[in-house]
DNA sequence: CCTATATATTTCAAGCTTAAAATTTTATGC
DNA sequence: GCATAAAATTTTAAGCTTGAAATATATAGG
C-alpha cells in the first residue's frame, strides 16, 4: 500500500487543495449563474437553458441534430426535447426533417430565433463581464488557461 | 510597455475575455459536476443536492434553521425544503422544534446522517481530486485566488 | 388588545434534469 | 427478405429548482 514516496507536506494534503479549488469554483460558477438567470427572466422572460440552446443553434447556424445538441451542451437527450418544444412554441426555433433519415430532425433557429438571440447575446455579454471583469485581461487569460489544463483529461477528441 | 493608453489591441474586446473565461468555467464545473453526479448516485443511491445539503449541516453540527441552510447553499426557500423532507424520511436528517419560535425549525443530521456523510465525503474529495488534480497544488492554489479575487464584489460580509 | 408588518416556512405551478424504457427508423448478417 | 442490432428521438417517473402565493407565528405601534 502506501510506502515512502512524496511525503506531503504537514497540513497540505493534495486532495484538500483540489476541494478547495473546486468549492471557490462552485461558487462563483453559482455567483454568476443566479445573476445571469435572473436577468434572463427579467429582462427577457426566458432562461438559462433555453439561451443555450439557441447559442447552440446559433453558432451552427445550418442547424443541429437533437443528438448534437445534446453532446455540445453536456445535457441529457431527453432534455433538450422539452427545451426545444418551448422554444418551437414561442416561434424561436424549427424542427426541419432529414432528408433520407425519417428518424432524425435539425432543429434551427427562425429569423425571429436568431433576432431575439442576437439581442439576448448582447446583454449576456455584458453581464458576464459585470460579474467576471474585475480580474481584468490579464488574470481572466491566465485563468481560462488554468482552466483549458483542467480539462484536458478524457479529452481524446479526434478532431 | 505598450504605447499610448489602454487602447485595447483589435481583436481583444475585453469583455470578449470575460465571456470566454465564463464559457470555460461553466465546462469545467459541468464536467465535474456531471461526474461528481454520477458517482454518487452509482455508489451512493444518492444526489448532489442532498450531499450538499448533508455537507452544510455536517459542518455547523448544531443544526441550521431553513432559511440558514437556504442563504448558505445559494439555493431557494422552497427547494431546501423538499430535499430535507427526503433527508427525513430516509432517516438522515431531522427538523427539531426551535424553542420561543414556533415558526422556526432546527435542521440536524441525525447519527446515522454523520455517519454516512462521512462515509460520502471522503469518497468526494478523492472523486474532486481526479477531476481536477493534474493542475497541482500550485496552480489550484493560483486558481482558487483568482476565483477569490473574481468574488470579490457584493462581498460585504461581516465576518 | 388589535391591527399592521415582518419573519420562517411551506405550497404551488412551471420548467429543468436525469436515467431508463419505449418508439420508430435504419443498417447489417445471413 | 428477415431477424437482429444499432441509432435518433421521445416518453416517463422521480427529483431538483425557481419565484410567487399562502400559512403561521412573532413583533410593534397605537
Amino acid at each position: 500500500m502506501s510506502g515512502e514516496k512524496p511525503r506531503q507536506a504537514e497540513g497540505a494534503v493534495p486532495s484538500k487543495e483540489s476541494l478547495r479549488l473546486w468549492l471557490r469554483l462552485l461558487k462563483v460558477q453559482r455567483h454568476v449563474e443566479a445573476d445571469l438567470r435572473e436577468r434572463l427572466r427579467r429582462e427577457f422572460n426566458s432562461t438559462l437553458p433555453r439561451f443555450d440552446v439557441m447559442s447552440a443553434l446559433h453558432r451552427y447556424r445550418d442547424g443541429m441534430k437533437m443528438s448534437e445538441l445534446s453532446r455540445v451542451l453536456m445535457v441529457s437527450n431527453g432534455n433538450v426535447t422539452g427545451i426545444v418544444d418551448r422554444l418551437a412554441e414561442d416561434g424561436l426555433a424549427l424542427r426541419v426533417p432529414v432528408p433520407g433519415d425519417r428518424r432524425a430532425a435539425m432543429v434551427r433557429l427562425t429569423k425571429r430565433g436568431v433576432e431575439e438571440f442576437e439581442r439576448q447575446a448582447k446583454a449576456h455579454e455584458a453581464w458576464v463581464h459585470a460579474a467576471l471583469g474585475r480580474l481584468g485581461p490579464e488574470d481572466s487569460a491566465r485563468m481560462t488557461a488554468l482552466l483549458e489544463r483542467a480539462l484536458d483529461e478524457g479529452e481524446t477528441d479526434a478532431t
